[in-house]
RNA sequence: CUGGCAGCUGACAUUGUCGCGUUCCGUUUCGUGCGGAAUGAGGAAAGUCGGGACAGCAGAGAGCGCCAUACUUCCUAACAGGAAGGUCCUCCGGAGGGGGGAACAGAGAGUGCCACAGAAAAUUACCGCCCGUCAAAAACGGGUAAGGGUGAAAACGUGAGGUAAGGGCUCACGCUGCCGGGUGGCAACAUCAGGCAGGGGUAAACCUUAUGGGCUGCAAGGCCAAAUAUGCCGGUGGUUCUGCCAUGUGCAGACUAAGGGUGGCUCGCCCGAUACCGGCGGGUAGGCCGCAAGAGCCUGCAGGUGACUGCAGGCCUAGAUAAAUGACAAUGGCCCGCCAUAGGCGGGCAACAGAAUCCUGCUUACCAGGCUGCCACUCAG
RNA sequence: UGCCCGAUGGUGUAAUUGGCAACACGUCUGACUCUGGAUCAGAAGAGUUCAGGUUCGACCCCUGAUCGGGCAA
């Protein structure tokens, strides 16, 4: 994996009736306008970075409209999340993210592209903590 | 010249970089990953309103019921769709003529309803008019539907004759409907003459007549199938019961929680295995098929007033599933504004809007152009 | 994707052969009270989501649109 690659393959989705439900059950949630996302942190062998974007229809009733905030948020989160991608890929960790798009009106593009990689920054920070947290718990059993 | 109306057509193009879905090819550590190529939203994909295809279920046949449709002929797989025509209504115009609309079968098969007003809303008499009873008036009985008034609507309209007064009672002209006939037309219908009739409206009230319709829908339906629970079968194991004799870690049959221990018996308590393995069944998560060659599209020719049809050639053209089509840049083209008309500068590429089994109509939303036809252009200006 | 309902004053509901759109709460005004509440009296506030049609006449019947809601994995 190199810098150039800003791939999204599907890999990288999240998806699933069971994989969407525990995020947004269980999961925990913060917010940053006009996104409102939820996230889940665990343990894995290989460690991934998989998201969903998801559009109330009740703000916007038109399909155009839904799928022009989902390419934008996706094009935004394609291009940013290398960084991130590779802290969990070093850590083994495996982060699943669900978006909500809860603003009223379409956003631009490089708007979205900014509040994405503030989300972005702010999930950094979170795996970090949830690191040292396992990492002092461990020491601790033993 | 311009203006109006109607219809058809189009829905920016090309190239590059990054990214996504599907298919194919190559490579690979056979989990996938990587590289390359091809291809990837609409005229309405929308509303889900018609009609089909397709699928499952039901079903001898027929009838009742329910639903839909309703001028004619044609087109179509079919339709509440379309084409051409007829009739009626309506708008523009001085006229010829042109535009728009129609739920345009039946009210003379029956039932219901028609508020208020009015005498009366369908076999009705309030005022009035006339006749009779009476000396006369009033009153009563009868005749009348001309006049008054009510209402959205009042028993065919106008004129004349006739009559006690009146009335299609009679006649002339006109209107409407029905009947049988002539002519034109495939037909709806038009037209001509004759006969009969004049019985309000409402069927988007029930209904009658004719025609058509089984029901449900790709979340249809089919296949594979973790986990979990349960059912069945087989084996292992197991206790219990029964039988046998060679009295054993025996054999056979039954059983698979019945039982056994404690105890005189019941309750209670304790023990025991609703055990283990394999298979089958239905079947959840999940996956696959259905699912993209079709009433298909394009071009040309022929037939038809037209919808459309026939023939020939060419083409393969989205298949996602928490749901792929995006971002950036350049060039050309088009539009708008300004300077001004050679041209230059600035801005925009829109509007409506995103496939979800498919096709065919309808309806609704909407943008810049282009083309065609008709009317005003005919007499007139 | 398929199917089914609803829309009436500011709010919640009525309105059946198709014949003046009604009720409660709220609002406003007046009375009562030192003042407010409660109470009493009175008033305003809709033309029935929108556009057509049928009918003498439409909340009601028919057609189309808009918005809102529900059901089926």
């Amino acid at each position: 994996m190199n810098d150039s690659c800003q791939r999204l393959p599907k890999s990288d989705r999240l998806y699933g009736r069971d994989a969407v439900n525990e995020v947004f059950g269980k999961g925990e949630h913060s917010f940053i306008y006009p996104y409102k996302f939820y996230w889940r942190l665990f343990q894995n062998k290989q460690g991934a970075l998989r998201f969903l974007v998801s559009v109330p229809k009740r703000n916007f009733k038109k399909a155009v409209d839904r799928n022009h905030i989902k390419r934008y948020t996706r094009e935004a989160w394609r291009k940013n999340n290398q960084m991130l991608k590779n802290e969990l890929f070093a850590t083994n960790t495996c982060l699943e993210v669900g978006l909500v798009y809860v603003g009223k009106g379409l956003p631009e593009l490089k708007e979205a592209e900014a509040k994405i990689i503030l989300i972005l920054q702010r999930l950094s920070v979170f795996h970090a903590h949830h690191q040292s947290n396992s990492v002092g718990h461990s020491h601790s059993d033993h």
